[in-house]
DNA sequence: CCCGGTAAGTTGACAGTGGCAACTCTCATA
DNA sequence: TATGAGAGTTGCCACTGTCAACTTACCGGG
């Protein structure tokens, strides 16, 4: 049977869409492996193409990589987004996004690794543009809740001054992130318990950042900036 | 010249000890590239021997690699430890403390990084044995000063349940170790001033435990235990 | 309807890697 | 003095990331 021709954005060329595949692959490995030590012609391998087919859509092995952990933090995005479903007031949403953002990282381990590890930084450019991006937008979810419980009353309006906000938002952060590597890094556990132990070190946080706004130093910058 | 026989533990066989020379090496490797994908052989030259004596001490590069995490947390309890010299008040203890732990994170971003990095465990075992003990130790100092703290009126009475201590605990180290990872891996900066701001979160977060003192879930545990 | 250009994919090669096996050297003890 | 074992060496293997040169298949313009 002959090729009918079809647009070219849904079906470029000879294999199909090779650099979403190869993503894909690089993820279901990611997760057998728990490890991106593996090798780029076994994602290759996996996509039914020759070992050097990668190079044509990823420039290096990290360039794929960096696709990887903006996948991640897309779904990151989207899980966080989808827990304010039906949650009201701006401190359960806050919650709620807590859970859901270590609940994610839980989940996917590696990925989680992946997405905030140094392995795809390079000297000159820091971190892949392609990330920074995709990270920017995770972010913007919970700070965006942040600015609503203050405008709210939900937090003093001290907090609507930037450095006030952004120094909040980054504990809430620090606190996450942390935990979730700690629980990722199986220094707590079991992983099914976490989502409860959030709550309450949230709550405690929040609690304190509402009665003692902490304001980030002059000269700190917060990255990725949107 | 003949060489005088010496004591067997200063001095013991061809080499001298080949293997904290090994972890001398890797600890600089580690941190010219900032990476731990520098190979054995490249520790191994830089020894001086031949690109499979280190396999005589340690049994995989992964080996290596844990002694050296467990150099790490060494150097961190010294430096937490060193932090409380001439600081007094349980409270100003806990910061001097905090301040200390990310200063030490953000000088040594890859040792920091390879010491929390999953690298290390394997499937069966977990994290290397050396590594948890060395980790535990870093850890109890600053569970130490808690306990003091709820001990001298610093906290709530409450929080002299271990469930509770153990949560606050581990708020704490959360906010630390996340803030740390999120500077390291260039998400917040500049490294130089980032110790002023653990103040600010660790006050809101310090704050927030006192009037809201969160508890451990009952099936929740933290390890490396002691 | 052909035709050439170019993107996509392939083959082959290279230096360097982690780890294995078999060797040699050195020394401490019987 | 003999010997056996620990420490270090040489040689090897399959495999890796990446480069270069090659082939294939599709596209738009004559």
């Amino acid at each position: 049977m002959t090729k009918a021709p079809r647009r070219r954005i849904s079906r470029p060329y000879h294999h199909g869409n090779l650099a979403p595949a190869l993503v894909e692959a690089a993820l279901a490995l990611l997760d057998e492996t728990q490890d991106w030590a593996f090798s780029l012609r076994e994602v290759a391998r996996r996509a039914g193409v020759s070992h050097n087919a990668p190079y044509k859509h990823f420039p290096e092995k990290r360039d794929l990589l960096a696709a990887v952990a903006a996948r991640g933090f897309k779904a990151l995005a989207e899980r966080t987004h989808a827990s304010l479903k039906g949650v009201t007031g701006a401190r359960a949403q806050l919650i709620a996004c807590g859970r859901a953002f270590v609940a994610q990282g839980v989940a996917n381990p590696a990925l989680y690794r992946l997405m905030f590890s140094a392995a795809l930084t390079t000297a000159e450019a820091g971190r892949p543009l392609i990330e920074k991006v995709a990270a920017a937008k995770a972010r913007a979810i919970f700070d965006a809740i942040l600015a609503d419980a203050v405008r709210s009353g939900a937090f003093p309006p001290s907090m609507a001054s930037p450095r006030v906000s952004a120094a909040a938002s980054l504990a809430a952060w620090s606190l996450l992130h942390g935990l979730t590597m700690l629980a990722i890094d199986d220094f707590v556990g079991p992983p099914t318990d976490i989502e409860t132990l959030v709550d309450g070190l949230l709550c405690a946080l929040l609690d304190g950042i509402a009665s003692h706004p902490p304001a980030l130093p002059a000269r700190i910058w917060i990255a990725p900036r949107l």
